[in-house]
DNA sequence: TGAAATCTGAGGTACGCACCTCAAAAATGC
DNA sequence: GCATTTTTGAGGTGCGTACCTCAGATTTCA
């Protein structure tokens, strides 16, 4: 059998209440008593039963995930992803609330922010472009003691971030889209929802360090901006095409791979040129399969959503975390590797 | 709150012992009454608590992980990352046994296999070739009602399997080899530890599937067996870039990445080949930052390592998994989107 | 209608730990 | 040495579920 508190206590020649006392930090007890207990700890091998424990405290989390009210694939995939996380999480005491809120009003987001505080969350994680106020309401949420976490997009006041790093997954579809073409010669195409998030500016310079240390022979051309309209995506990339003739690759980085393709498709350039983009939607799945898109760097939202949650009850409860665990890693799926669609899962409620 | 057990029994109108046989799927209930509980169940919205749920059980979970006693640098850092998971899994009553067998000797493994039926544990995970009387082995120990999945290397009577998709890894091998040398023209050596193991197989198979089917101007070279041995992979590998001057390209399928890279560089081509290999180890990043290796094929071996207490620990319970999860990933690692290592984690047994 | 079989209820204990109280013991300051 | 503070012990309760027993109620079948 594995020990108990009994078990140290008796070993350690103290009491449970010492045990309790030391095992949870409380104060009153002294250095030596702390050493016997910690010793005996050692010598017995003692690992606490988390359920146990958890049972106990009957401590329960209700977490707070906020997205934009954006429909995109990638939002709805993510949202997916973090019903179904959370579901599951379900049997361990764990709430989640999935909040949506206005993509372009930083003031709604930040008085939606402001509204957490009194309802007892033990945590929000937050996909959001940083802007002042939200930098504001963040800062008053975790003064009174809620962990926020930022997803996706990283914030640089929230406790933690959980999604790719953005400057080294440009980079990664620099050395694709270079060995790709061979070096070279031609023009690279770049697209971007917005110039100016964070992500994409990001993005765009890893993208640039690779290409202009190791492919000199590519042009990479001025970043387009589409602004999340398909119509201003179609009409800057077929001016672009117009004007720039030898574009041999598109480098899409964030947002429009639909219309993208669908513009491709329409002047028939659909497989002819290199298209390397973000994000594994179910569209761009079907766009590998049929080889319109050569690449797709991607994060693994199941993998994030689970981390999500993980990360904001080890936040919640002061606990360190798994740092290779919690890594997301940035994914390159090709045709041939494309992971086959587990079919969505009967998550029973029983189990 | 969330609902109780109790909570169910008074809203259905029945009492606790009948909740408790509808919720165990114990005997001895009328089908109404299993509909009234479950309707309840429904209405409340009620979810079981795993944690009081494990801790009534006192279920505890010892499990046997056996690995070939090979010093690679693969075995070495599975080993590792399943040391890890296992002690992250300690606070869930779960004791994680890692038992070594000699690589070379079947009828040992065998043996072993056998041997644990009698020690109570909760399942056995298994990274070995499948030979005659590991098949028979297995199958002994399933009867015996103990979970065996396999790892790494998929087992065709095994209840499950961990790990990638070899042929489609291969593919992935296949398409990368292809289009970072342009398509062609050249010659593209293949290197397998032995030619008879089924994943080598599956992933010639699905490279040449690759190969032969995209990329028609490049020649796949027969391929050369290094049984493990330096000395051995050393002599073939001199001896086909000899004879095939017009080598471009190196597919490694599996093993031997050190004295590969210690090979080219001793016949002045690092750099100059293309090599692509499999399994992230220390030492092929290190040679991925060279640009010794372009790119490598990978797992990921602390998912693999945490998905494997997850697999055993359901199927011991039989209870159904989560696919998406447990799916391991066909991971492409390039210099630029190698992940970066976090710190050996230093868990807190206390936490 | 009666006996047998089946179903249900009431109540209990146990799991390992968290957290509480109050009194007793030990250490400390003066 | 005494009062004061600090540390420790003993004992309790509760978390939500699993699993057990045994008596009483209900249904089934002859």
């Amino acid at each position: 059998m594995r020990p108990t508190v009994n078990d140290i206590a008796r070993e350690a020649g103290v009491s449970l209440a010492t045990v309790d006392r030391v095992l949870n930090a409380r104060p009153g007890v002294r250095e030596k008593t702390v050493k016997a207990v910690n010793d005996a700890i050692a010598r017995l091998g003692y690992v606490r039963d988390l359920s146990a424990a958890n049972l106990a405290r009957s401590r329960s989390y209700r977490l707070a995930v906020l997205l934009p009210d954006t429909e995109s694939q990638f939002i709805q995939s993510l949202a997916a992803a973090l019903v179904e996380a959370g579901q599951a999480a379900a049997t361990s005491r764990t709430e989640l609330r999935l909040l949506r809120f206005p993509a372009e009003d930083p003031h709604a987001l930040a008085a939606l922010l402001g509204s957490l505080a009194d309802r007892d969350y033990a945590g929000v994680a937050l996909m959001a472009p940083e802007t002042p106020v939200v930098r504001d309401a963040v800062r008053a949420l975790r003064a009174r003691g809620l962990p926020v976490v930022a997803l996706v997009s990283d914030l640089p006041n929230a406790d933690h971030f959980i999604g790719i790093d953005n400057r080294a997954a440009g980079r990664t579809a620099g050395v694709l889209m270079g060995r790709f073409l061979g070096g070279g010669p031609g023009q690279v195409m770049v697209l971007g929802q917005s110039l100016l998030a964070r992500d994409m500016i990001e993005r765009r310079r890893g993208f640039d360090e690779v290409m202009l240390r190791d492919f000199p022979g590519l042009e990479v051309l001025q970043s387009l901006e589409t602004h999340g309209s398909p119509a201003t995506l179609r009409q800057v990339v077929v001016e672009m095409l117009a004007n720039a003739p030898r574009i041999r690759g598109i480098y899409a980085m964030g947002g429009g791979n639909r219309s993208l393709t669908q513009v491709l498709a329409e002047t028939g350039l659909s497989g002819k040129l290199t298209v390397i983009c973000h994000e594994l939607t179910p569209h761009v799945r079907q766009a590998l399969t049929t080889g319109e898109i050569a690449a797709v760097i991607t994060q693994n939202l199941g993998h994030l959503a689970r981390s999500t949650l993980r990360v904001l009850r080890a936040k919640a409860d002061r606990q360190p975390l798994d740092a290779a665990q919690e890594q997301i890693r940035i994914e390159i799926v090709l045709r041939e590797n494309l992971p086959v669609l587990p079919l969505p899962s009967a998550i029973d409620p029983l189990a």
